[in-house]
DNA sequence: GACATATTTGCACAAATACGCAAATATCAC
DNA sequence: GTGATATTTGCGTATTTGTGCAAATATGTC
């Protein structure tokens, strides 16, 4: 893995690696349908402005994916993107 | 996955998603036999101070496993630990 | 148009964090 | 013991980051 692989990877753990966010991802799990902020916000006790841009991270990422929906804007889990990532550090590591 | 699950896994995620601290795991993916900090320190060019406590939070994660060798203090890798727990979050994230 | 709802943005602030340097500590070799 | 090497710790600092609030923006309904 060479310095740039290892930097956007790094970025990807960050962007997880904060309780309210991970809590957001692990919200998002649960869903079969993409969801707007409001929803979102129910899991983790913070502002929404802070759901807003805990989202727009995640979206950096490729964690998540928005999309507009009149007013909402909704949010789905890039599950697989996410996923491969995660299992080619696992594979990585362990060798 | 509940609150308390959730925290420790943003834990172990906030260390590996400094660049810094990947980069020595992935050196120490590299390696077959523990190594002590100043070799793993090539790998990054901080000062030996910033690796020693960025080895100490990667073992308090338990990314590392740390063991006294005479003046030198080596590290390895918790390989399976850690893969393990990257591929349950990616299960989970992939429904 | 007015009003309500959803979201983002600007601002300020406190806490966390990564860092380098120098000093302290530990352990080896002599 | 002295000196060399490896590591940790204390301290100061600059930067990042998470947060809340209020204002701004966007889009729906009436």
């Amino acid at each position: 893995m060479d310095e740039a692989q290892r930097h956007e990877l790094a970025d990807l753990l960050k962007a997880l690696g904060e309780f309210n966010r991970l809590s957001l991802v692990c919200e998002l799990c649960e869903c079969e349908t993409p969801q707007n902020a409001m929803c979102l916000c129910s899991c983790c006790s913070v502002d929404s402005s802070v759901v807003s841009r805990h989202l727009k991270v995640l979206a950096q990422e490729g964690v998540v994916q928005m999309e507009k929906k009149g007013r909402e804007r909704v949010y789905s889990l890039n599950r697989n993107d996410v996923a491969n990532k995660l299992r080619l550090l696992a594979d990585q590591i362990e060798g």
